[in-house]
DNA sequence: ATTGACCTTGCAATGATTGGAACCTCTATT
DNA sequence: AATAGAGGTTCCAATCATTGCAAGGTCAAT
C-alpha cells in the first residue's frame, strides 16, 4: 500500500512517516519502480506502535529505544518496565509543577473581582512576585497543541 | 546597567532579552554610544514581570497581552481576570491528558513482572492498543526541560 | 599593551509537526 | 487520447522558546 494508506491505518501522518524515516526511526520503506513508498501489514503495525507511544507522551528517542526492545524478543522485560517508571516519574514531575501554576494562577483569580474597576491582584502579583517562583516549565507552547 | 546586570537583576537570560526586544514584546533599550544597551530599573520591573509570567506558563503572545493590560491603568480587572481563567483552563487540560498518560503507563508498568523475562505487557500494550487512545499531547519533548 | 570579561550581530540547532511549492504518477472520466 | 484530480515525490520554511557558537568590538584592570 502506498503512503496514504498506511497514514490512515496507522493514525500517523504522511508527512511524519516520512520523517521517521528520514531521522531513522523507522527503517526505510521499500520503492515502486516510480518511487513510491510500498508499506505492509507488518509496516504499519510499527507505525502504529509508534503512534500509540507518541500518545502516551515517549519522545522519538525513547521510542526508538522501545521499538529496539520490542524487536529484541530476548529482552529482559526488567528494561523495558525500568523505562516506562522512568518516564511516569517524568510526567509527574511535569504534573506537579503544572498544577503548582495552576493552583498559584487560580488562587490570584479568586482574589481579583473580576469587574470593570482596573485594581487586580492578579497583575500586581505577577509585577512583584509575591507567589514563590513557580520554578521552571518554560517553552510551553509547545503544550498549546494544536490538537487539543 | 548593561544587558548582563539587567538579566542577574530579571531571571532572565540576555540572550532572551535580546529576543524579547527583537520580537517586540518589550521595548528596544536605549543604546550607549558604542552601541550597548543601558537599563533602567523600571525596565528591569518589566523583565521580571515577564519572568514571573512565563514562569505561570504564559506564552509569549500572552504576556504581551498581560503587558498591555499592566501598563493600561485603565483596563477593567475582568479582563484579566478572564485570562488567567482562560490559562488556568488550559493548565488543568494538559494535566488531565498528562495524567491519563501516567496512569496508563503505570498501570501497564504494574503488571509487568520486571524480571529477566521478556514477556512484558507495556510492550505488547503498545503495540496492540489494547488501551483506550490516549488522545493528543504529543510534541511532549518541549515538556522534558533543560531546567527540570 | 595585553588580558579577560563583557558586549555586539548573525546564524544554527533543538523537537515534533505542519505547510507549501514544484514536479511526477496514477486512475477515471470525457 | 486527452485531461482532471487525487495522491505521490523532494526540498525548504515556519512554528515556539531557548541555547550555543563564532567573529568581532569595548571596557576594566593589571
Amino acid at each position: 500500500m502506498n503512503i496514504g494508506q498506511a497514514a490512515k491505518a496507522s493514525g500517523v501522518s504522511a508527512k511524519m512517516i516520512r520523517y521517521y524515516e528520514e531521522t531513522g526511526l523507522v527503517m526505510h520503506a521499500q520503492r515502486s519502480e516510480k518511487g513510491y513508498r510500498l508499506y505492509s501489514e507488518k509496516d504499519v503495525h510499527t507505525l502504529r506502535f509508534v503512534r500509540r507511544a507518541r500518545d502516551l507522551g515517549f519522545t522519538v528517542d525513547r521510542i526508538a529505544d522501545l521499538l529496539a526492545l520490542w524487536r529484541d524478543t530476548g529482552r529482559q522485560s526488567a528494561e523495558v518496565k525500568q523505562m516506562a517508571i522512568g518516564h511516569v516519574a517524568a510526567l509527574r514531575k511535569k504534573i506537579t509543577d503544572l498544577e503548582e501554576m495552576a493552583a498559584t494562577l487560580e488562587h490570584l483569580a479568586d482574589c481579583c473581582a473580576g469587574d470593570h474597576r482596573p485594581d487586580c491582584p492578579i497583575l500586581s502579583d505577577i509585577a512583584t512576585g509575591a507567589h514563590g517562583p513557580a520554578k521552571s516549565a518554560h517553552r510551553f507552547g509547545a503544550l498549546s497543541d494544536k490538537k487539543s
